[in-house]
DNA sequence: CTCAGGCGTTGCGTATTCTGCAACGACCAT
DNA sequence: ATGGTCGTTGCAGAATACGCAACGCCTGAG
């Protein structure tokens, strides 16, 4: 709605894609250099955008305190992590905790037992939608339109043999979900990992977030997995317990 | 330099704080509503900011991917990943990389302890700039006149009794880290942590990066934990090496 | 049930702001 | 030395963003 807005938006996926010099900015924004030097101006002023030493732009540090920020002012994430912890210590793999917004699909909070190597290396990154069971708890819980709606415009890449290999049977899975009230992910991302997730809901029951336990099958078989079900449920309905109960309000300002 | 933009993005400091409704955005910016909201509008239509069910603006997920990506495209850390990972496995305590950038010094990459004693850090945090092991480095290495100039604006928190008062004291311990080539952290942030580091530098002797070990000292005493000194200081050599010795230009557009 | 108040939204005329041009200076390689 | 590339600057014109005022919606009070 604002073309120089628009236009200094733009920069920052293009810059996110690697770094990039002035000339090549101007090229693919379709502007005139000095119209992206002053837009990269105003970028680097904020710190959203960076200028290493051989003059290139890059991505900018302000970026990573932002994302920080937003993520710690979710109170999803702040009370879910307790118990995700908790689940860790109990059944020693991986747990993820993830939301939905503006139809991607994203992990807000991860805790990892055996390689706790890259610890938040995958937080906000946008999981496989059409795959991962956290998506499709999400998803499941959209009202019908927008369900089918999202499924008929995402991509189904075949990941594996057991991937959703298009739209149709992406909403039929959907649906069994919605009705059982937790899915799995059986090799659909990785031929080798399995997921069991259960469903986060607010006082009003609708689905805020879901969480997910993975572990690779050389460790656990799909089968054993699965008997941890009663216990993913739980943990998940403890938080929508404590998340529903009440709404802190605490970002008042002066 | 663009006044638009300049707007457009003080929203998302401003949203970092906390949601916001139209007339909040448009107060703190000084603007009209209907200006505000054609600026939420383009942030909103590039995934910056997320309108919640209660028709507050936050920030949004594209931030999380975007962050994402720019620190994978950062090829330091793709460098000393493995080294790190190997740093931790032979001494079984958290390491940590971190660059500076503008004014901040921001771990890039971690690796847990493998001890059950965790310590608070994030990927993409400001480091405690005043006490850090690994800002002492970065800091260190910058032109004369810009460290004078850092020192004297910045903060000095005191953590704990044993935190750097002040700038005049911050610039002392800055030469001596310039000259011996290390730095220690000993209970400056977190009275039982301490920290050694040493720098990463670039072809042209630069330091680009700085990587610590840390421990708290219920596990090892600051003797044991300086005694590791030659193996990080080995370590980061070797990352050093490796990142001077070919510049693997990868970002080539089509 | 009515009405006032608050909030987000829209269309529009004005003028502020952004744009593209062209020229300059720095740097590199030939 | 010199041609080329790249970032930078000032400027005049015009497209663009601004603030205004009015509308519709919802909520809560009378």
């Amino acid at each position: 709605m604002s073309q120089t807005v628009d236009r200094a938006l733009s920069i920052l996926p293009l810059l996110a894609e690697g770094p990039a010099d002035l000339g090549q900015v101007a090229d693919r924004l379709g502007v005139h250099k000095s119209t992206a030097l002053r837009l990269l101006r105003t970028l680097h002023e904020h710190g959203l955008v960076y200028r290493q030493s051989d003059q290139r732009y890059r991505l900018g540090a302000r970026l990573f305190a932002l994302a920080q920020e937003a993520m710690e002012n979710l109170d999803i994430r702040e009370i879910a992590h307790p118990h995700l912890v908790r689940l860790n210590e109990q059944c020693g793999h991986t747990v993820h905790l993830a939301v939905y917004e503006e139809n991607e699909v994203l992990y807000i909070d991860k805790v990892e037992s055996r390689y706790p190597v890259r610890m938040y290396s995958r937080i906000g990154k946008p999981v496989a939608i059409t795959v991962a069971a956290v998506a499709k708890l999400l998803l499941a819980d959209l009202p019908e339109p927008e369900r089918r709606a999202l499924a008929e415009q995402l991509d189904y890449p075949l990941y594996t043999a057991r991937s959703t290999p298009h739209a149709e049977a992406f909403l039929k899975e959907l649906a069994t979900v919605r009705e059982q009230g937790w899915a799995t992910d059986l090799g659909g991302h990785e031929e080798s990992i399995n997921c069991v997730a259960a469903p986060v809901r607010g006082a009003d029951g609708r689905v805020v977030a879901a969480m997910s336990v993975s572990a690779p099958n050389v460790v656990v078989t799909a089968e054993e997995l699965l008997s941890l079900l009663p216990l993913v449920r739980r943990t998940a309905d403890a938080i929508s317990g404590e998340y529903s109960g009440r709404t802190p309000v605490k970002g008042t300002p002066a």
